[in-house]
DNA sequence: TGATTTATTTTGACTAATCAAAATAGCCGC
DNA sequence: GCGGCTATTTTGATTAGTCAAAATAAATCA
């Protein structure tokens, strides 16, 4: 069996390369991990070992098939158990996350397919992030962000991409989360600065393009 | 923050000492754990020098008031989580015990006390087997068992004393469980067999001594 | 091209947890 | 009261994961 070492880093590796093919900085990787790069280049090498990463020395380091797959059930029960925890046991969605981290590890693949029965199988956790199937599709789409999308038009949020909880507690605060229908009211890119409308006669929300950026938003229906 | 083996060792040292006061074996200790007795040594040396313990060299080990605070903590996270497991996710009574000591260790207080919410409170676990309080009362009765109960009396199962998937498979085949009424219709001392009959007609299930030993009772009402 | 900066890898050391096997202590019989 | 059995402890080695700091390779700049 996997370490939850292992896991984290296999799960690390998966969100740090998207695509899948592209090859990840040692330097990054080990930045994610919170540990110093030698000990990411050794573990690196223990799990190139295993069968579970491809290692190209100086230039970075990719998933195999089989590392992604492992990767990908990693994911899958950090995020049912995400959505559990908020949705079931109603807890604070700025909190889950660390919960998770731990959780990930410690449950069953048999625990895992129960609460998604539970969950009514879920397609996204509270934050909007996608859960991979079953099957380990993970369908990440393309959206524009309150940062890139057109001006005026209402828009609905579907994603937070910022797990912190500093992040999440202001998004929750203003209601900004998934589901939300808003439209940026107004954008000043010299200062930085844009205003985002909820419907209603609530007071608009001032926000910077970096925060902007992290609401990834589709069109109203 | 105590590791999931240190956990594991506090948690052990309870089950095995029961009272509180008596000095566990240290060979009692490595076999609950599965590691060998040099092990344990070293290991008890270390959470004595924690003040998880209290050594006396040669005689035994037992928990110092922290000690026993710490495991009755993941004594109560095993058993809300086995209540969960299978009063929620409906999992199989057998399996839960073993989810249950993964799960101990990766779940917070905070989740702890929203799961005893979600599940109401409850005092016992799907074996009968008591929930420590959260203030870390843990009320453990003596009860009588199908082997000592009286003849032909009327009893409610209330308690199975033996966490192993063959034997609670068994109990559960034949209906032994918790809440159910029974009474010893025969025991045979010489044979070390007794004969349980269920209330109804259902055929009496027969019992070694040794079984029927791990089967706790109360009067029934 | 040659020197400097930066990222990565290597080396040596440490902690937690474990086992195998040797040493020791305590008890038990006679 | 001495010899032997048994439980426990000690010793030496191993594995997983980590860090600090030195070595090296690659990229960048002059
Ligand atoms: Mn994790
Ligand atoms: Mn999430
Ligand atoms: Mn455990
Ligand atoms: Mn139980």
């Amino acid at each position: 069996m996997a370490t939850s070492t292992v896991e984290n880093y296999l799960k690390h590796l998966l969100l740090l390369a998207e695509d899948g093919e592209a090859l990840v900085p040692m330097g990054a990787l080990a930045a994610a991990l919170e540990v110093v790069p030698g000990t990411a280049t050794t573990m690196v090498k223990a799990l190139a070992d295993s069968g579970f990463v491809q290692h190209r020395p100086r230039l970075g380091v990719r998933l195999t098939p089989e590392g992604r797959r492992v990767a990908l059930n990693v994911l899958r029960k950090h995020r049912l158990v995400e959505t559990f925890l908020v949705h079931v046991l109603k807890m604070d969605w700025a909190k889950v996350h660390d919960e998770a981290e731990q959780l990930e590890h410690a449950i069953s693949d048999e625990v895992l397919d129960r609460l998604d029965a539970l969950l009514g199988h879920p397609q996204t956790d509270p934050h909007g992030d996608p859960i991979p199937s079953r099957q380990g599709k993970l369908h990440s789409q393309v959206y524009a962000t309150l940062a890139t999308c057109t001006l005026d038009r209402s828009v609905r949020i579907v994603r937070i991409t910022d797990q912190s909880a500093e992040f999440l507690r202001f998004a929750e605060q203003h209601g900004l989360q998934p589901g939300t229908a808003v439209r940026v009211a107004d954008r000043n890119l010299p200062a930085g600065l844009l205003a985002v409308q909820k419907s209603g006669k609530a007071p608009a929300v001032s926000l910077s393009l970096v925060a902007a950026g992290k609401i990834l938003v589709e069109p109203a229906r």
